[in-house]
Formats: structure tokens, C-alpha cells, sequence
RNA sequence: CGGGAUGUAGCGUAGCCCGGUAUCGCGCCUGCUUUGGGAGCAGGAGGCCGCAGGUUCGAAUCCUGCCAUCCCGACCA
């Protein structure tokens, strides 16, 4: 591992990039676009996984797991959403392979199928195929189902974690029996992700609505979670879509209601992916590297110690172990590293690039002075203080760092939104300090589009419950009610 | 699919114009000294120079073809 990061304000790109592979989060993978997690990357998933997961069940839903191959057939059953998808799907045409007699492994053309399966890029269609076998009654209803897979879209342009081949995400697909019931479900699934993004990841999100043009191939309506990045570009870190009967409608899902009526049910569907990660480190790291949030990371506290026998590491160890015992009892997730094949400068730098919230290094000096050294990730600051009622302190500490990285992204935000009135002025901020703009739009796809050829632009949502201010079109000059958020985007 | 560039050790590179079997740094291995911010010294291992042809006594270097990757567009619910 070379030394340090290409600094943020050079190369954005590079940066990003150069953290991802030496915080060990990942590496580009010999396949075209995909990437390989690494244990690192990988354990901040688990636990993104493991809070999701709870929070879904806590509101009644459960998990299941559908085909990762989809007939070609049932795609072309939702218009809208085949034409959505159809650019960037793996096709799957053969089932064998052959030796050509040279040596050479070939596709055995007499094993082409007759109809071709896709790897999803997502699962709308061959769950609600599934389904219209699961319901009958409105007593079937709802099914409020989730489930943890990986997706295939061949996107022109990959990117680690932001934008790969192959992802993992999880997507919910709920049924239910009324639209106003499914676009509550959509709702509170929104607010989920939006208050696990914020409190756990730390990230301040914009709750809004998609525009007609950036809405979901085959929703009514799709509503979203936007986060800044400290580049000044938006990411949508969440989706939630109200899908209204369109895919019950494709799929002939009917069910008998109260009232001895056949209709069909109405849909949602849901989800978050390893973008989230992505999100993650745009949004908190620094030149040092990543830095995550307490409530995140999957070490919060990492124990170097500094010893010059092996007679003193002994001694260090005894007392590690009375302290780590008091941060088991707190629930605090730790690390003593002992390896005597690194030298703790080379940890400090390790662990700091692996955005570490909390170490702590332990020496001769404290082991007869009964301190420590502590130190935040965060801040980089760093003190030594006594080892009594060490657990506590540290336990304020990780709530405190929490806290703190919030706070940051949130002002980050804040001076990174504008309003603009003129689409003049529009264009020199974007061009310029970048970030989220506030402008009031007439409400067309026409002007919208106009933006986005023009500037780049989009769209990025109307903030839900926003506030209603009378305004004139900045490019248009036509009436409008309230700002929309123009952002350029992952 | 257009425009541009690049393929040399695990990674980053020099050499290419002007042909003679590959340079340097990081990393890796061994030993000693070290350990409170990415250790020092000494020794060592590791190469089908992207692939296939051609020219030549001889090709990383020149020529032809192919492949791959990256960047800029297009694309990205």
C-alpha cells in the first residue's frame, strides 16, 4: 500500500477511487464493471443488512427469495418498464458448452434456448408472475415481502459501489387491497430508509418526489432520498415506488374483495443498494480516508499497543482485557491489535484510512500512569486521560463523533443549496460551487428536459411537504407554486 | 457505438524515436537493529515486455492484425 490519498480538491475521481481500493473496501474485479467486495467493504454491508432487516420486520414484513433469471416474455408484459430497462439487461441465450476439437471452449449453438431468460435487473415482474398465484381473497393481502439479492444492469459507465455491473440491494414488493393502503406503505418505507440514512449513516437526505421524467419505468409514483456528496453532486441513496395496478394489471393479479368485487391489487416496491456505500464515503471522508459513523462502523474502537518486550505486551494485554470487557457490557464493537508484524505508526495510518471511529494507543508510559491514549477519528485530535471509567467515556465519545459527522454533512448542505430566481444564475452556481438549487419550474417535461440538455441538470425531487411560495419560471417565465431541487447527479 | 490514449513483476513506472534479452520506486521474502505517527541497514525472490503474425543474425523497441483497459461523449428507473 503506497502512502496516503490523492487530495479531494485535485482529482475527485481519483480520490474516490484510491480510497475504495486502500480502505479496503473493494477492488475492481476482472470483469467488465463489476467489482469484489472486500471482508472490510463487505462487513459494513452486514451491517447495513442486519439494521434494515430489522426495521423491516419490525413493520410486519418478511423475507423470501425469487429466480435470478427472468423469461424474456415477462418483460414485455409492462410496457413502460421493458422500454426503461431494455438498453442495459444481460441476456442469458445458451445452456452449454462445447470443445471444438481444438481445444478451444465454445458456445454450443445446438444448446441455444428457446426463450431467452434475463438476469434481473430487478425482480418486479417475475414476483408479481408469482403473485397472481398467492391471491385470491382480500384476506391473501397484503404480502409484504423483501428480498436480499444481487442485480445485473449493463450500464455503459461503471463506477465502485455508485454504479457497478452487479450490485447487492434489497427490493420489497408489497400487494395490497386499496391504493391508499400501498401509497402508505410506499410512504412509510421512504421514511425508513430516510431515517436510517440519517441516523445511522449519518447523511442528511432531501424526502421528495421524482419528476415524471425521472420516475421508476412502470410507477405512478416514485419518491426518493437525495444526498449531498462534498463534490457538490447529488446521489439518490433510496427509492420507493407507488406502482398503482400497472403490474397487477400485467400479470392479471385479481383479487375477490369484501364486497364479493374482483380487482386488482395495488403495488409497491422498495429498495436500497451497496450504493449506499458509496454514499457513505462521499459524503464523510477525508484526505486521511474513510470516516465512518459510530453507529455504522463495524470496529468502533481500535486498542494499539505500544510495547518494547514482549514482557510489557503481556502486561498491556492483562489490562486491554479489563477494558474490553467493560466495552463488551456496553455493546461497543472493538479491536486490539496485536499484530507484531506492523509498528503502530503503521496502524495509526491503517486505521485511519479505514475511517476508525475511536483508538485508542496503550503503552509503558500508561500502563505506569494509568492513561491512555484516545483519539477521534472525526476531529484527528487526540489526549491522553485515565483508564478510569474508560468505557463510559468512550461510549459519550462515539455518540459525540455520531453527532458530530451529522452536524458536518448537514452544514455542509446547507451552504451547498441555493435559490436561484434566474436561469442565468441557475447556470453560474452550477457551473461554480455546485450543490443543491432551489428554482422554481413551470411543471413541464418540456422545460424540465430543456434543463437537463442545456445544463446537465435534473430534477433531483420536490421535497415532500414543500413549502408553497408563488414564483415564475426561471427559464419559462410561467407561474409556479413552489421551488423544485436541480442538482447535478451520480 | 463515435473521439482520444494506454498495455512492461502484485502496484506505479523508465526504456521504444535511434533493435543487442529490461530501469527505478512501493510492496513481498530472510537476518539484525527497532516499536508513542506509515522504520533503518544488509541480502534475496519475482518478468511468455497484452496476444498472434511479419521484417531481421537478433524485436519490449520497427510493420500488420487482433484483444483488453482507461478517459471524453452517448447511456445511467
Amino acid at each position: 500500500m503506497s502512502k496516503g490519498l490523492t487530495s479531494r480538491s485535485e482529482d475527485y475521481s481519483q480520490w474516490y477511487n484510491e480510497l475504495v481500493t486502500k480502505a479496503d473496501l473493494a477492488d475492481h474485479s476482472s470483469v467488465r464493471g463489476c467489482m469484489v467486495i472486500k471482508p472490510y467493504g463487505y462487513s459494513i454491508w452486514e451491517k447495513i443488512q442486519s439494521v434494515l432487516d430489522q426495521k423491516f420486520k419490525d413493520t410486519g414484513h418478511s423475507n423470501a427469495y425469487f429466480p435470478l433469471f427472468i423469461p424474456k416474455s415477462f418483460f414485455s408484459k409492462e410496457a413502460s418498464h421493458v422500454d426503461g430497462f431494455a438498453k442495459e439487461c444481460a441476456v442469458v441465450t445458451h445452456y452449454r458448452l462445447k470443445n471444438d476439437g481444438s481445444g478451444n471452449i465454445i458456445v454450443d449453438e445446438d444448446a441455444k434456448l428457446e426463450e431467452e431468460l434475463i438476469v434481473r435487473p430487478t425482480s418486479e415482474t417475475i414476483i408479481w408472475n408469482t403473485y397472481r398465484g398467492w391471491i385470491q381473497s382480500y384476506r391473501d393481502l397484503p404480502i409484504l415481502v423483501n428480498q436480499w439479492a444481487n442485480v445485473v444492469r449493463w450500464e455503459m459507465r461503471t463506477r465502485l459501489f455508485l454504479r457497478t455491473t452487479e450490485f447487492l440491494w434489497q427490493e420489497g414488493h408489497t400487494a395490497h387491497a386499496t391504493s391508499e393502503e400501498a401509497i402508505a406503505e410506499a410512504e412509510q418505507m421512504l421514511h425508513i430508509y430516510a431515517d436510517f440514512v440519517e441516523n445511522w449513516m449519518a447523511v442528511p437526505v432531501i424526502r421528495g418526489r421524482k419528476t415524471a421524467n425521472e420516475r421508476f419505468a412502470g410507477a405512478i409514483d416514485t419518491l426518493c432520498i437525495e444526498a449531498l456528496m462534498q463534490d457538490g453532486k447529488a446521489l439518490q441513496a433510496g427509492t420507493s415506488h407507488f406502482l398503482g395496478q400497472n403490474f397487477a394489471k400485467a400479470f392479471d393479479v385479481k383479487f375477490t374483495s369484501k364486497e364479493g368485487k374482483l380487482e386488482h391489487v395495488w403495488a409497491t416496491s422498495w429498495g436500497v443498494s451497496t450504493r449506499l456505500i458509496g454514499a457513505l464515503i462521499m459524503a464523510h471522508s477525508d484526505d486521511q480516508g474513510l470516516v465512518l459513523p459510530p453507529n455504522l462502523a463495524p470496529i468502533q474502537v481500535v486498542i494499539v499497543p505500544i510495547y518494547k518486550s514482549e514482557e510489557e505486551l503481556a502486561k498491556i494485554s492483562e489490562q486491554v482485557k479489563l477494558m474490553t470487557t467493560a466495552l463488551k457490557a456496553k455493546g461497543i464493537s472493538f479491536k486490539f491489535d496485536n499484530r507484531d508484524t506492523q509498528r503502530p505508526g503503521f496502524k495509526f495510518a491503517e486505521y485511519e484510512m479505514k475511517g476508525v471511529p475511536v483508538r485508542l494507543a496503550f503503552g509503558g508510559r500508561d500502563l505506569e500512569n494509568n492513561t491512555i491514549e484516545i483519539s477521534r477519528r472525526d476531529l484527528k485530535t487526540k489526549e491522553t486521560i485515565s483508564r478510569d471509567g474508560i468505557a463510559e467515556v468512550i461510549e459519550k465519545l462515539l455518540a459525540n463523533i455520531q453527532e458530530n459527522i451529522y452536524q458536518k454533512a448537514f452544514n455542509f448542505r446547507a451552504e451547498m443549496t441555493t435559490k436561484v430566481d434566474s436561469y442565468e444564475e441557475f447556470k453560474e452556481i452550477l457551473n461554480g460551487k455546485g450543490g443543491f438549487i432551489a428554482a422554481h419550474w413551470d411543471g413541464t417535461p418540456e422545460t424540465e428536459a430543456r434543463i437537463k440538455e442545456e445544463t446537465k441538470a435534473t430534477i433531483r425531487c420536490i421535497p415532500l411537504n414543500n413549502e408553497q411560495e408563488e414564483g415564475l419560471c426561471m427559464v419559462t417565465g410561467k407561474a409556479s407554486k413552489e421551488r423544485v431541487i436541480f442538482a447535478l447527479a451520480y
